[in-house]
DNA sequence: CAGCTTGCTGCAATCGTTTTCCCAAAACAG
DNA sequence: CTGTTTTGGGAAAACGATTGCAGCAAGCTG
């Protein structure tokens, strides 16, 4: 190999790697002779046919030249290295030499190289995916869940595959499969309920899981509480202490285990408060707009009227202020409304929805976090893991005093 | 290999084949001979461990018994054919013999086999992956679209990558560069706004797109026209049949093309409704609550008050009217307003919001129709194509006649 | 200066599929 | 019974990366 006469400008004391960088960056400063020698190098001139390209149209090409198959092996053979070292270049592993580094960064960025996800998953047998499970995406509540699983997701490498099961089991097994078959590393089930069975499929798998509430007692899975009781009590008592007795609860579906439990710390905090919950005055919703609504009717057939009804989620909540809006009675002062979830549309509901917040964001930060330690330090844990996430009250103006009592305070 | 006694059953003119399956089909009826002979027959015995734990506890085994490497070539194994055929009856091909597809399905099924995806998509080329990039998914609208996309995607074997840019061209180039390393085969660019260096990298990859509104001229690009002049001329004619004339406009960010698309086609509207559009009564909001009531605040600023607002999009309305509801302006009655999208949730704001309706399934579906076009035979488009979306008045109860008019009717 | 250590790099095996090509057996014709 | 066509399954080469291992060069030691 006839070598260039730029290279007397070396160090007596160069080694040949340095040598041969030394070639390879004079040569890049014209693409004329960083191509020549690269024939002369690797003694193939097939990808020659690109260069000429280039230097037919010099200004504007750099996205054009591209080789049809963009692969770790065509980079490999442009910087001069072996597919080996572009490899680790990539994953910057540290014994790679800097300045082999910067040329193969260099041939990356110039043929805006991006590596083929599914190939690497193959054979390092990471997918980096992680699946989240949610029941539908169209209550706000999940799209914010989302934007946080994700954000904090791609920040730390990982990708996220959302499906949505519309409380559908038949769904939820497609949904089931379609992570299996991509591999994912970790699910987190956020349907606010445990479907046991169709979850097995992941368990048997060893797939590590992370639950609302309630989850199976076995390696590998983590649960976030939920502190439920708080907030609700919070709720209650603010009720109780605006002088509302007559409270009722709109409840989420009979089947799901958060529903339940959101109930269930209603029917406490009542007794705390003094006050005997009345089974007549729990209607069960369906965590959706028109579920709130037919619940709210149902209340509204009562001999007694609810002053107050507390919802087992916001869009529960929005369902029955449009119904008591429909009925023609005013919140709050006919009726005070608390919600649950805090979704962002809570704000500029008519009026304002007082309501118990649950931080999406923690919600999510929990999840991955519990899903990341167990792939990538399962040893750290044993068993179940749990994660208490907390609730609190937002007082906002869908509250207010009972009807009939304190008239002189509502005006205000 | 000895042959058990109970092939002589078998008609004397059977295949080799036949003689085969038969050998199975009995063997299938005991696990322990089962083994035994699949042992014989491959002359392996490293898996016959399992068969040993299956053997001590015969009753709920099946979830347990599972390799701890299950791919097509155990499943060939067990089932004793090749990769190949294996892998021919999990496609469905049809020239594999039934009898073989049939032992083939029994062993897969009784492992919950399940192919790797990532495998399948790299030595096929073939992803069956289409990216969805979206502006924000806390609006509602997108989920709604989201979830259409998906139900046809998943209906015809694809899976989405959806991915939310909030407005920033930084996060958007981060979403497409993962979607170019997961290999999509397509993307629709549901943001409303073309930003067009941004998607240079998938078009330099010859990525089949999809956008809203407005699209680069260029093979393998589809656009999907919203025919938003429609809606908002029903809408602009309701008002002004009501006997409007002092109309607002509150629209969405700048840069956005089917923000200025929409206040175009309110421009037009008004002007063919005899109206001249006044530019002061236009505020601009950002398609977002926040952005609506700011803007209200400044259209209530003005000297004479709008009798009535048209919105670039729901959330935008949402906001306008909470800030009517916190100025103390009644809806209609004050004012009234109209929303762009139709989300769910319009239904049940106070009052329930008039709104023009653009079909999220409609959307969703031409999108996808048109990638799936793209991809699946591309020869039977040339250039650019283009789709229209219709949009429609849907009259509610947050508009009526303007105040100090017709007093009388109002009451009903 | 021989011999050992250390630091990088390249070779080659591997991941789990699809798919092409080829060949054996069955079916059919004469 | 022989020769030809049809049928269908198997062997092996991809696909595009990662990674253990081997080996070469330079630095260090005595």
């Amino acid at each position: 190999m006839p070598i260039p006469s730029s290279n007397r400008l070396l160090p007596i004391h160069s080694t040949r790697a340095d040598v041969q960088s030394s070639l390879y960056d004079i040569s890049t400063q014209c693409t004329v002779i960083n191509y020549t020698i690269l024939k002369l190098i690797s003694d193939e001139n097939d990808f020659l046919v690109t260069p000429v390209a280039e230097r037919t149209t010099p200004k504007k090409t750099a996205a054009d030249d591209i080789p049809d198959r963009m692969d770790i092996r065509t980079i490999a053979r442009l910087a001069n290295v072996s597919i080996a070292t572009v490899s680790r270049t990539i994953n910057r592993v540290s014994t790679v030499n800097p300045k082999m580094a910067k040329r193969v960064w260099d041939v990356i960025e110039k043929f805006d190289f991006v590596p083929n996800t599914q190939a690497r998953a193959l054979v390092s047998g990471r997918s980096k995916l992680f699946g989240l499970l949610i029941s539908e995406i169209t209550n706000p509540f999940f799209p914010e869940l989302i934007q946080g699983f994700e954000d904090i997701a791609v920040e730390h490498g990982y990708e996220i595959l959302v499906s949505s099961t519309n409380h559908d089991p038949k769904r939820m097994s497609h949904c089931i499969r379609r992570m299996l078959e991509r591999k994912v590393e970790g699910v987190a089930v956020m349907t606010f309920g445990l479907e046991e069975p169709l979850l097995d499929q992941l368990a048997k798998r060893k797939v590590p899981l992370v639950f609302i509430d309630v989850g199976p007692d076995r390696a590998g899975v983590s649960v976030l509480k939920i502190d439920y009781h708080h907030g609700i009590r919070q709720a209650v008592q603010h009720l109780a202490a605006l002088g509302h007795r007559n409270i009722a609860f709109v409840s989420g579906p009979a089947g799901l285990h958060s529903a339940q439990s959101r109930l269930a710390a209603f029917s406490k905090s009542m007794k705390e408060c003094g006050i005997a919950p009345d089974p007549a005055r729990i209607a069960e919703g369906d965590h959706t707009l028109e579920g709130g609504a037919a619940a709210m009717d149902k209340l509204l057939a009562l001999k007694e009227v609810p002053t107050a009804v507390l919802c087992s989620n916001d869009m529960t909540a929005i369902g029955v202020l449009h119904k008591l809006y429909r009925t023609g009675l005013r919140v709050p002062d006919d009726v005070s409304v608390i919600g649950f979830d805090d979704i962002h549309i809570a704000e500029v509901t008519t009026p304002p929805l007082t309501t118990i917040q649950m931080s999406r964001y923690e919600l999510a930060k929990a999840a991955f976090g519990a899903l990341r330690t167990q792939v990538e330090s399962p040893e750290t844990v044993h068993g179940k893991r749990e994660f208490n996430i907390p609730t609190d009250l937002i007082v906002r103006e869908s509250t207010g005093f009972p009807r009939g009592t304190m008239k002189h305070l509502r005006k205000k």
